[in-house]
DNA sequence: CGCATATCAGGGCAACTGACATCG
DNA sequence: CCGATGTCAGTTTCCCTGATATGC
């Protein structure tokens, strides 16, 4: 039986793949308590709840989703009853989303799903690691569009 | 028209969201030069060419893919010439992967466009920065096994 | 006309599951 | 018998591309 082999010097030098595998592991840990879908769906919640009601191309722009995406979500948050979907007055090509009363609930129990995930995720770090790592991910992010040019 | 809004603060904190961001960003990028699969190939010659001729399982259990998935980067790279498959005589139920002379120029190939995309990726951090995110995604993956339970 | 928005159909990669046969 | 390996079929999620219709 060979013990399992350390992945290459070459991948582990690669920012992307080490990103690509801590998602995985994210997205792992994140099935082991719920369904997969919970995250896209954590994550429209957290922008209705922080930025207010939204299209949802702003929404898009916001998470880095394209549109055909969003309404794939959108569609399945209004189904359960979480968001409610309203013509725009002003403009008749905007679906306007808003977090019903439901959907605000089910963002408080997935927001504690997600800290108990990160710290699973997260467990070999300090407090200063975590910090400095979430620093440097947003430093990363911040310079490239959250969209396709 | 409204400017593109900021990812709410509750993503901005989640580290697997933010590493899922980023690799998404990897593979656009990625994408931009070369066939996406590419990345694959890149991680399955990287390992064979670091640690000698290894088994589909062994390679799998090294770069956290599952045997199917291996399975079927090994039956794309053995069909384009870039690996070998050979019995293994000591047991019969291995098949021993090895790169060809293809293989092996493919992956200098791949690993110039790495770098380049990587350069692309992390282009807001400078120097210090990169390794001190190289050490922490690391130090993350160490952590956890690379399969599932 | 242009551009933006929403919607839908469909492709493609990656991760996973379950099943099966084979071999140690 | 049990466990590991390779192989295959099928599901799901996400990202992306087009096409379409509608409104600014």
């Amino acid at each position: 039986m060979s013990q399992p082999q350390a992945a290459p010097a070459r991948l582990r030098a690669l920012a992307s793949w080490q990103a690509g595998r801590v998602a995985t592991l994210g997205a792992r840990l994140t099935a082991a308590h719920m369904a997969l879908e919970a995250r896209s769906d954590f994550a429209v919640l957290a922008a209705l709840d922080e930025l207010g009601p939204l299209s949802q191309a702003e929404i898009g722009r916001s998470l880095g989703l394209d549109r055909a995406n969003v309404n794939r979500i959108a569609t399945r948050l209004e189904q359960e009853g979480l968001i409610a979907r309203t013509q725009d007055p002003d403009d008749g090509r905007r679906q306007v989303l808003t977090a019903t009363p439901a959907g605000t609930a089910r963002l408080a129990g997935l927001e504690r799903s997600a800290r108990r995930v990160q710290d699973e995720l997260l467990a070999a770090l300090d407090v200063d690691e975590r910090e400095q790592l979430r620093l440097l991910l947003d430093k990363v992010l911040a310079a490239h569009p959250a969209q396709p040019a």
